[in-house]
DNA sequence: AGGGTATTTGACGGTAACCTGAAGACGGCG
DNA sequence: CGCCGTCTTCAGGTTACCGTCAAATACCCT
């Protein structure tokens, strides 16, 4: 196997037998040189070990053996392409999050994705802080797979799954950001969150509303959820800091 | 949000004696006098302290020593252009996170974003929003220190992602601006902090209280974190110079 | 295209936090 | 021991922030 020149951060992936699967490697598969050597440089100074290939026979050898913890994916790519080899590792290993990069035109049907089995996809022109927080997010998702995924307190029940929440027993219905800002809020239980991370992770990259959103959309929260809405328990604010939910 | 004032406090802000990172900085390069005025505004007015350049050249020379916590940058400028001013600064550095504008047809290619090492980019035109959003995003993430998150000592515990403090156990109150100077001094303990100092990281460059501002927020600290305020243990002002903070 | 729902925006009032200025206490220094 | 500059403390006046509402816009489904 091509123990060749792994990055130091690498040097905790000894063990030949088992393989190891390192939890900050990212192979990047691209077969533009300029690209990947962007990419590496780009990944490797925020502390992530790099393994590139260039074209889609090398990746489908090497990454069993490289067992990177994400995958970063050009679609276009020589010999083998993209899309197979995206399908191909995803039937080895369907945990293995990847990350596909794709031109503004291959993207008109997010079908094909999914079909692919990418867990999610920058078109370039991509913003490398965008592609990096993308990367993050697969990450951990997969990393923390057992993330709590049913919640429950003082009579509210959450299933982030089935987007189902309950209170003493009767369904609440909430509406795609409610949802989406709880859920953010809930996993992240007990940390003051100030309105712009809010907005940066639950609005994401293509909306940039007011932050009297975010105040509006905890006040539904609150009515929706809290047993005395006018003196809210568990989604708190903190002056001058932003939010905090305890349970 | 009419803080049309501000500029006035700005010109009094002199004296930076030793250059210290202010926490929310942040340079503008940019050659349009129009734009250049329009971005000093929409910063300013969030509460950011504005340094601005209209070239490569000038900037490159000033950044080190404006030293802003990020970079606004136009991708064409005179003299330097934008490409080499960026990479450049990567280069010096690496961690200091810099936001690109770029006409649409700039960043048609897709290698040059990631070659220059900018961490995020807009297209002109852009909406202040979008702007301000991405330049939060990316402060946000650089800040992301691996400082010291739990802190205990002679009773006071406190936990600064959750913005808790207990002494003896029994929650204490911290108001928004209190907690940031215990913050700030607590991990620059045993480190004599002057008062510019403190309003610089705490309450940032722009508006300049009055040093009384600094005497009355220790004083609370005091007040609630103290066992004797009378006869303070941990805030300990030294004479002529300012504070400091010992465990 | 139309109707209904979700989301965003901007205005307004109340309230908590902040800043300021004055008066007195303390410390350093001759 | 006395002077002068610096620090502490206190109490309004002012600002900035948050919650709420209602109107405007975007979105979706038929």
């Amino acid at each position: 196997m091509g123990n060749l020149a792994i990055p130091l951060n690498a040097a905790r992936a000894i063990n030949p037998p088992t393989v190891v699967k390192a939890a900050n490697r990212i192979l990047v598969v691209e077969d533009d040189p300029a690209v990947q050597k962007a990419l590496r440089r780009l990944f490797e100074t925020e502390g992530y070990a790099v393994e590139t290939q260039s074209d889609g026979r090398s990746a489908l050898d090497s990454f069993q053996s490289a067992a990177p913890a994400a995958i970063v994916l050009d679609l276009r790519l020589p010999k083998v392409s993209g899309r197979d080899v995206c399908k191909e590792i995803k039937a080895l290993a369907p945990t293995l999050p990847i990350v596909v990069l794709s031109a503004a035109s291959d993207v008109s049907d997010k079908v094909l994705l999914l079909e692919l089995g990418a867990d999610d996809y920058v078109t370039k022109p991509f913003s490398p802080r965008e592609l990096l927080a993308r990367v993050r997010a697969a990450l951990r998702h997969t990393a923390r797979a057992p993330e709590q995924q049913i919640v429950s307190f003082d009579g509210i029940s959450a299933d982030f799954k089935k987007m189902e929440v309950k209170r003493d027993g009767t369904p609440v219905v909430l509406t795609a950001q409610e949802f989406k800002t709880f859920q953010f809020l809930v996993q992240n239980a007990d940390r003051v969150i100030g309105r712009d991370e809010l907005l940066n992770e639950v609005w994401g990259y293509q909306n940039y509303p007011s932050t009297r959103t975010v105040d509006n959309h905890i006040l539904k929260l609150r009515q929706k959820l809290e047993r005395d809405p006018s003196s809210p328990v568990h989604f708190r604010t903190v002056h001058g800091m932003g939010y905090k939910f305890v349970r």
